[in-house]
DNA sequence: GGTTATTCCGAGTTCTTTACTTGGTTTTTA
DNA sequence: TAAAAACCAAGTAAAGAACTCGGAATAACC
């Protein structure tokens, strides 16, 4: 599973739609300024997306996009999938044959943690995180990092 | 929280680590050779490794790399923030105030997924992976990718 | 004491990806 | 017909990943 700065920007993306998808479509001109992003890549963020059917784009004035299904049926994964490729990592397997097991293990390993990831990232949906996130809406309550360590909010959830 | 191969690298040694560090120290020159992976670039993942106390150096002939602390007491966060660098993401956090509270929201709503992944992750340690692995640990059962697109294996864990 | 195997260290180089730019074309509303 | 938007494709700049090179320090072994 690779989780990158691409794909944070295609879930924020997507969690604008979720948010401001009721009021009509939202345009990609609003989520560049709203999120600091360049308008192209956005297009090309865009393009994915609606590749996989995850936004369905309006074109002409007062067009823009919406969700392509309910909140609640799009997975992080979904979009995370959609933008950043999914790369394999192994190179043992497919083409080679594993070098007497030991090599093999380790790429089982992590094979697994990397399905536990995507399994875990498949769970949480656009609505689970707007559900979760309105409990602060009111305000704007960030966190301040205390040396830029780590930058993990205590008690978010309890795991 | 970011996960790129750079932080794979240096879990799949971890787990090496984990896996051979009963039989003495194990050689960056075993690591490299067994994952593919240069030297080198071994010896910089390391290094940050080191930094962080994950792993302990054994200078000399004979020498090599042992954890540094027991693999049930390392999660994979601790691996990835040591190597991969805990971008922050944000731009209105810190500096800048946010705008209109609207930018903050999902803001607070990506910080708030990546909590929960630096908490699972956290949750998952080196023994865990090895104790799970091991139930395959005969034979070399590597799943073969369908069609490319997720690879995900069904079934390795339960939700 | 010298040789060798290893960690340690830092300054580069190359390649890929990210992120952006430019310049268009379609579509659709008003 | 004009304007606002999605669409599209090619190119560019910056960043990061991955690697290379050349060495130094440390410790085991002969």
């Amino acid at each position: 599973m690779r989780l990158s700065t691409k794909g944070r920007y295609a879930v924020t993306a997507m969690l604008d739609l979720t948010l401001h998808g009721g009021e009509g479509p939202v345009t990609l001109a609003e989520i560049s300024e709203t999120q600091g992003i360049s308008l192209s890549y956005l297009e090309q963020l865009f393009a994915c997306l609606r590749g996989k059917q995850l936004v369905r784009g309006v074109r002409g004035p007062g067009g823009g996009y919406y969700l392509g299904r309910p909140g609640d049926e799009i997975s992080i994964a979904d979009i995370i999938c959609a933008v950043d490729e999914w790369v394999e990592f192994t190179r043992c397997g497919g083409n080679q044959d594993c070098q007497e097991g030991k090599r093999c293990l380790t790429h089982n390993l992590w094979d697994d943690l990397s399905s536990e990831i995507y399994t875990f990232l498949s769970s949480i949906t656009l609505a689970d995180l707007v559900e979760r996130g309105g409990l602060r809406e009111t305000g704007c309550v960030r966190n301040k990092k205390d040396d830029g360590e780590l930058s993990v909010r205590e008690g978010s959830r309890a795991a």
